[in-house]
DNA sequence: ATATATAGTTACTAATTGAGACCATGTTTA
DNA sequence: TAAACATGGTCTCAATTAGTAACTATATAT
């Protein structure tokens, strides 16, 4: 988990005045939005986010929602998140044993935003969809 | 720009209860989710959208203001982020050339969820990054 | 005895990203 | 007049990251 980098205090500077919301509080010294984006942003963290929003799952159930993340990269996935304080991880010691993973409290008070995000993205996929045709058809002209 | 594959059914299903917001329309056959996450989460797309959500920026500009990104990657994510849609490309035919990138209007309806999640970054920063020192101690024990 | 399910790990390979040199043009600096 | 610089890129090659497939261990069902 490299240590992610930085964006310039100017950009910051200019993100205050998008962020109203952000309450104007935002530490240059450490770039939130990059620290959480290379994270969540990730090809699987969102999706797994999103899964386990609608209920706690175990691994083999995570596994059959995203059928097409590897067992490596499910593994990992979940344990970055764990690390983050998303997910939280509870071994029950049957036979064979069984994992549940579920969100926190914190992985859940993302959920809200998190959503805002793929309700844009359910709304605008066909619009974005036809763009990349178009963009396609543009490029080969 | 690889066809992103689909999320389960069932996910989806589960994902309407969560997403209310969403209108209960949600195209099953291609997984907005991931459609959008794959591009919006890669590594620099939401920072030059955030970058180009404060104003239109030239080549050079943004290269300044993430100062990280590679020459390559910077041209790379600009023009998936016009692929999308979300980004258009102005040549003013200048000397030495220049070139401004903007938000397109979908880009800019992008913004606001874009920025919910930001601010939840710049709110639990802290959290994930204690969370993630914890969780470090904790292994090595 | 064999297959199946559980939740992973490990080794190898493919794909993506990054670093850095290079390009063409014209303007400024020495 | 020549060197250096700024523009917005592209190209090649090395490093990082993700994916595939095989393997682990235990217990139950067939």
């Amino acid at each position: 988990m490299k240590e992610p980098p930085y964006i310039t205090p100017e950009l910051h500077e200019a993100m205050r005045g998008v962020m109203v919301y952000v309450g104007g509080k935002i530490d240059s010294s450490k770039c939130p939005v990059r620290d959480v984006m290379d994270h969540i942003g990730d090809k699987w963290s969102s999706l797994l986010m999103v899964a386990l929003g609608t209920r706690p799952h175990r691994f083999g159930e995570l596994k059959r929602a995203v059928p097409d993340i590897s067992q490596r990269m499910l593994t990992q996935t979940l344990r970055d998140l764990q690390a983050d304080g998303l997910v939280s991880r509870h071994v029950f010691p049957t036979v064979p044993p069984s994992v549940e993973y579920r969100l926190t409290p914190m992985g859940e008070s993302m959920m809200p935003p998190l959503m805002e995000l793929m309700k844009w993205a359910a709304e605008n996929h066909a619009r974005i969809r036809q763009a990349r045709l178009d963009f396609a058809e543009s490029a080969a002209a």
